[in-house]
DNA sequence: GTCCAGCGACCGACCGGATGGTATGCCTAT
DNA sequence: ATAGGCATACCATCCGGTCGGTCGCTGGAC
């Protein structure tokens, strides 16, 4: 459907920075972030990207076909990067903190992204839509995946569904992005490092033997 | 500017049920809930409330009048309700855990409003949205201040930051809206039970005088 | 080396339709 | 008679999307 390799075969003005393509996304991730899909007219798009709606409608068919390509960046940089941390070596309960620091690192590193992703769904197709949340179920169930790990090896409480704990983490995570502000008092990796230490003190079994 | 109060001067037709601002309020919750503001017209609203948009524009300044009215309904309800958890008896904890079973329970009552909430703040004027921001801070606030309570008595651990108990808190609360569902497996009541349970769980001193 | 055909990249004027909002007036209750 | 509660018709605007056309590069024919 839409263009997004990063190939530099149309790279044809050599002065102007990135392709037309690239430019058109990281363009209107920050103009979705910051106004609203709807709130952002496609004129205004192309405008603050330096090229006209002619460019657009050669690489995308539709002003949805942008959003989308935003989503499918969003869902392969984070999949990538939990794949990483869940498949490392190591016992569970560090691979998750490594895990959950991470995401929330990433996070406030791609605030803009955040911000789209959760409120910007409704814009999508039906189809689009059950495609992305397919895929963020995928992701989801990744990350449940090392707790119950932790729960079958009897180093996470088991009073408490994995599914719980999960949902709680990353809607925390999502929520980032409607209070974390760059430059303000914590870095992104100490709210993660923080976040994961909440995380792995809730799933901490509540008596561990109380003699040893 | 709006009219909200329900009184039932305006209760004309007797066999029509509630009065128009109440319907038309109630009507753009859910519509506002499964479409986006931005994609319920005012047509189709004004019809799904069996009135017409001269009946709404005599209510509310305009569309973004009738959303804000929104944000008031839920600000108020939601205030009150966190301020007689808070300002209960008993010791802290228990307190804390029954502000965080309600707020679940409520949030999963009016599952519409919290969409709505989040998704749909960026479509409200500046001074309004500050507003709301104000307000929900003070919010915040609030059940932050029975977090630091706990700490200064020292049955919740001080080594992570109130602000980011309350926000990692809030932000799981508010993410219910995308994933929970009314008829699944859980209830309400159900979740925020597990929800607090956590809550508490991470708020745990790390080692409670080992001795005793 | 030159020319020309072909092609992808890109331009920007234009269109149909939908939308939020308004002007005006009726109708009922007081 | 007066005023609020509401209906109807209408408007100006803006928006996503289209479409004919231009520009510059490339490669083959001679």
């Amino acid at each position: 459907m839409q263009n997004t390799d990063g190939s530099e075969r149309s790279a044809t003005a050599p002065g102007r920075g990135p392709a037309v393509p690239d430019r058109l996304l990281s363009v209107a991730t920050r103009l979705f972030a910051e106004q609203g899909f709807e709130r952002t007219s496609v004129q205004e798009l192309v405008s603050a990207a330096g090229v006209t709606k002619g460019a657009m409608y050669h690489y995308f068919t539709s002003k949805e076909d942008l959003l989308y390509a935003i989503y499918q960046r969003v869902l392969a940089m984070q999949t990538e990067r939990l794949n990483a941390f869940a498949g490392a070596e190591g016992p569970v309960g560090e691979r998750l903190r490594n895990a959950a620091v991470d995401v929330v690192h990433t996070t406030v590193d791609n605030l803009d992204d955040t911000r789209i992703f959760f409120r910007s769904l409704h814009m999508l197709s039906d189809d689009r839509m059950t495609a992305v949340r397919k895929e963020r179920r995928r992701y989801h169930e990744r990350f449940r995946g090392m707790i119950e790990e932790g729960q079958r090896e009897g180093v996470f409480r088991t009073d408490v569904p994995a599914d719980i704990a999960v949902t709680q983490y990353f809607g925390a995570v999502h929520h980032l992005s409607t209070w974390y502000r760059a430059g303000g008092e914590l870095t992104g990796s100490e709210v993660g490092t923080y976040f994961a230490e909440l995380l792995l003190a809730e799933l901490r079994p509540a008596d561990p033997a109380p003699g040893g």
